[in-house]
DNA sequence: CGTCACTTTGAAAGCTTTCAATAGGAGTGG
DNA sequence: CCACTCCTATTGAAAGCTTTCAAAGTGACG
């Protein structure tokens, strides 16, 4: 779900002489000068089902992203932060609801233009491509983790997640109500929270505030994450359990 | 990384196999004349965690796509079917383990060169955006149906989306074996098993074999899923609707 | 026609959810 | 600055759905 400044090889640098630094243009480069506009927390950007008209860069704040079913249940599919670039994997409709976690800053741009522009950049089409292999990552370890995970697992993969996008120290920040969080790991809010507690007990979290938390044994916080590198394929599996490795 | 090789200047256009086609070309003209390779069922086309070497361009047959954790639990992240293009959204490495379902032939061909080659059609560009788009779009909703939908409506949905993709009339063929379809959901093979059953003796699925199965009501499979049809989304913010939005 | 692998079915166990109530925090107003 | 209120989070106990364990059934294939 998220993007990144990816790959910006400074190759011609030495090129260059010493003061005008024209490095090459970055997808955030193409907000540039557009109109900054607020939301406050709570706030909805846009909606599913909207026609996708822009594409925007998240300059302050945190996002979610989510789906709802008929019945009301909810599905969040990521958290955005300031840095990321949101609704690039649409076609001609969002594909979910964003909403405002914190109050939010972004900066928006016509979602055709945005195509074209990249479209004519051989600088910025490598950089739409890797922001989007990057979502499908994500996405991917979020199935796994929804999949296969227990609630423990879930929490954890999680905090280390947080920790390794926005983490300072061994110190995260969670901008997010228990019920984002509930919502984001297929989980209730009473699961997260017992699971929080339990940590804590055990040591392997220190909350400061309910949405401070400090992680003094992140090796032994990876342990418990079922994993957070899943490994390749595995031979003839030695430990894996009833489930067959080599299946048909 | 991909988006490295997607900058490099096509230096060997020489070799190219793309041939003039009188059309606009697609992203299938690109692997023609590649030589075909066959898989057995049960065999792998690659690893997670491999180098991303190639993309392939299935002719045949189905595949399933898969990461397994350390202790032998797997998630299936999806089937790939004839027509469809296997690894476009990969970095440098693979992010998950494939392997045939059925006997299965693709076209195989050097990521880097298949960038280069889209990265320099303005033809092709579009396409392959749309291919990430549409994998992202399926994604989310595996994400929202593992994260929040119940065992009936996981197999209802898994079955309404076969139709939707390979579907005869209201015939579906299901070559994944009951283990594929559990860990694929996010089931055992048990409850999956027991869903069917459960919708046979409710009439809304007829097996014919255990790997045909006909959908005789179909709308009533809708009511069933839970939601195809994600609506949009809520008003408001952070305080979405805790359960069920109407009484149950 | 027998074997092996996959699937189905049954019963008990387990983990997460649901229901309910208490506790904690942030913001507001006196 | 403190009391009050509302909303979010935590905790407890029971219920429920899915999994686990076990065994029987089915079908493909040599």
């Amino acid at each position: 779900m998220y993007s990144q400044a990816a790959m910006t090889p400074a190759r011609n640098t030495a090129f260059l002489p010493v003061q005008p630094v024209q490095r090459a243009p970055t997808l955030q480069d193409v907000f540039r000068g557009q109109p900054v506009d607020s939301y406050s927390a709570g706030e909805a950007i846009f909606w599913e089902g909207d026609t996708a008209g822009h594409i925007f860069d998240v300059l302050e704040g945190v996002l979610r992203v989510c789906k709802i079913l008929p019945d009301g249940r909810r599905a969040i599919m990521g958290f955005i932060y300031a840095g990321d670039v949101l609704g690039v994997s649409m076609q001609s409709r969002y594909l979910f609801t964003t909403e405002a976690v914190t109050d939010v800053k972004v900066r928006r741009f016509s979602r055709n233009r945005f195509f074209t522009l990249v479209n004519e950049s051989p600088e910025l089409r490598p950089q739409l491509l890797a922001i989007l292999c990057d979502e499908m990552s994500a996405a991917q370890d979020q199935m796994l983790l929804l999949g296969r995970k227990n609630a423990e697992e879930r929490v954890v993969s999680f905090l280390l997640a947080v920790h390794r996008k926005t983490g300072v120290g061994n110190t995260i920040e969670l901008p997010m109500s228990r019920l984002d969080m509930a919502d984001y790991l297929g989980l209730t809010i009473e699961t997260v929270s017992r699971m929080m507690t339990a940590l804590t007990r055990r040591g392997l979290i220190v909350a400061t505030g309910r949405h401070t938390i400090a992680l003094p044994r992140i090796n032994a916080l990876r342990d418990v994450a079922g994993t957070d590198e899943p490994r390749g394929g595995i031979q003839g599996g030695s430990s894996a359990p009833r489930r067959a490795v080599w299946p048909n």
